[in-house]
DNA sequence: CAGCGCTACCACACCCC
DNA sequence: GGTGTGGTAGCG
């Protein structure tokens, strides 16, 4: 054992102690910075009644949203880009956990880890919100603040129209992000007992409000035709809706797939021409709340010089990734934070925590008093594109959902599968006025009307399930405008759902409709 | 080991004129 | 030239 000498107990007394004391202080000091970045977050206070799972950390979203579902607590996936736990480099990743017990994690960390996104989920409940941005050096001349003032204006009237919604922007939640490059602005609207459906139905909205924008700006701007947001495109857009807008919603809503079939069914009706005239009056209320100026002062310039909208319309797909209020993107510094225009007040008060709660796009609490606002005819557009989970030519296949009838979808598959083995449904439409399905085959071309395969289109089959028969159609040109439709064959007995239920007495009709009850109760709870 | 969901765009095949 | 299909780069 050495012994303690007089200097090394009091302390430095000499230039070689001073430089190790000062070489200790150092490594404390590393140590502490060290432990203040990767700083591990106080637990959160477990109560009797309290979340029994802190947080998961997953590195797919559908592992995380499969564990949410599995668990019995209300739980919620939160995506973050993943250096803000020491690994990755911008990298997504998925967070499983409560809105309480994320913001009890959340507000500890500092400004520059927090890059986390709220993954507003496919179908869910949510706010209306906007993403509001436009480039300042391509838009010398426009006055942001404004165009928001505006603009809140603008839905605020729509909503009225429409759904006889009264808001003001003391109902708007208004958060900035902007640089002295670009201009951005979150709104998420607080309209007490009122929610959208779900994203999706938002963007349906939003769509045709901004195309009512466009086209009055048009016929007002210079008589020629600009790029990008010509007339011609505008009604084209619009035909298609017509045509595609029932395979777009088909999973949910078969409904809307009838009153688009009767809309294209009737044009040049009085009822149809009717309601033209009725929604070009909205439109015209509407627009004529405000100048001309303050119109076309929404459009902006994107960086190419195309005409644009102000209003960012790719925020509205499923599963979309949106901002959490002070949340940076990864290697930026501009977190949004309340912007100084901001009216809107949480009941509580004005609190970090309670802009948090407010914040976030799926949190709607559940009530009888809840309205929900859901797309109507005219609001609905093409959505071309279907989710496929699995990548390459194979993912029709593998993306390819059950249909209400899943014995008739078994069966078209055994029959094509007999001459095209690889053969599949793309997809199908139910409507279930009239009890038909529509099939889009995939690598399956036989076509009856040319009793041979075509070399590039597609066939699809129509199921009546009233008359318990089917029967062949084509996308090809030639058959199309021949109007071909194959003669009818039987349907099997086997595929339908009686058939299974006939001598059961364990389905009867009050079972069947606690099971759809329920499906219903279940979707329409936020998650 | 490790993101997701589009959407605009292009290339190509086939059929029509 | 029009239509349907498949593949991919790139955006939010």
């Amino acid at each position: 054992m050495s012994t303690i000498t007089r200097n090394l107990f009091y302390g430095a007394s000499n230039k070689n102690d001073l430089r190790k004391r000062k070489l200790i202080e150092k490594c404390l000091d590393e140590k502490v910075k060290d432990f203040k970045r990767h700083k591990i977050p106080k637990d959160y206070k477990q109560r009797i009644t309290g979340p029994v799972v802190d947080w998961k950390l997953f590195y797919r979203q559908q592992s995380a949203f499969n564990y949410a579902r599995d668990q019995s607590e209300e739980l919620h996936v939160i995506a973050f880009e993943s250096s803000s736990v020491g690994f990755g480099d911008g990298k997504r990743m998925y967070l499983v956990t409560s809105y309480d017990v994320f913001w009890n994690y959340y507000k500890q960390l500092s400004s520059e880890k927090k890059l986390h996104y709220e993954i507003i989920p496919e179908g869910a409940v949510c706010k209306l919100y906007f993403d509001l941005e436009f480039s300042i050096p391509d838009n010398p001349d426009n006055n942001g603040t404004e165009m928001v003032a505006i603009f809140i204006q603008y839905v605020c009237l729509w909503l009225e129209e429409e759904f006889s919604v009264k808001c003001s922007r003391k109902d708007v939640l208004d958060l900035e992000a902007s640089t002295d490059k670009k201009f951005s602005r979150h709104l998420i609207f607080l309209i007490p007992d009122v929610a959208f459906q779900d994203n999706v139905t938002i963007g349906c909205f939003i769509h045709h409000i901004i195309e009512e924008l466009n086209k009055y700006c048009e016929s007002s701007d210079l008589p020629k035709v600009e790029n990008g947001l010509s007339l011609d495109s505008c009604t084209s857009t619009k035909k298609d809706s017509v045509t595609n807008a029932c395979l777009g919603n088909q999973i949910n809503s078969p409904k809307n797939c009838e009153s688009a079939v009767e809309d294209a069914s009737c044009c040049g009706d009085d009822g149809v021409l009717d309601t033209v005239r009725k929604k070009s009056q909205i439109s015209d209320r509407v627009l004529g709340h405000f100048t001309k100026e303050q119109l076309l002062s929404l459009i902006v310039r994107n960086k190419h010089g195309e005409k644009t909208s102000f209003c960012d319309m790719g925020v509205y797909t499923k599963n979309r990734n949106f901002r959490l209020y002070l949340s940076r993107k990864y290697g930026k510094n501009n977190p949004l934070l309340v912007a100084a225009e901001n009216e809107f007040v949480p009941l509580s008060s004005m609190n970090d925590e309670a802009i948090f709660m407010d914040s976030l796009i799926a949190n709607v609490k559940f009530s009888s008093r809840m309205k929900i606002l859901k797309s109507n005819d005219t609001h609905r557009r093409s959505q071309r594109s279907f989710s496929n989970k699995g990548a390459s030519s194979t993912a029709c296949l593998e993306g390819y959902k059950a249909s209400p009838y899943p014995e008739v979808d078994a069966f078209l598959l055994e029959h094509v599968r007999k001459l095209e083995p690889n053969g599949g449904i793309r997809h199908w439409t139910y409507f279930s006025q009239g009890e038909l399905i529509v099939y889009e085959m995939a690598n399956y071309r036989f076509c009856h009307n040319v009793e041979r395969s075509h070399k590039s289109n597609n066939v699809m089959f129509v199921v009546d399930l009233k008359k318990k028969i089917y029967y062949q159609k084509c996308h090809d040109p030639v058959c199309k405008s021949q109007g071909f439709k194959s003669s009818d064959f039987p349907l099997p007995e086997s595929v339908f759902p009686s058939f299974l239920w006939e001598d059961d007495p364990m389905f009867d009709g009050e079972d069947e409709d606690l099971c759809s009850a329920a499906e219903d109760i279940e979707k329409t709870l936020p998650l």
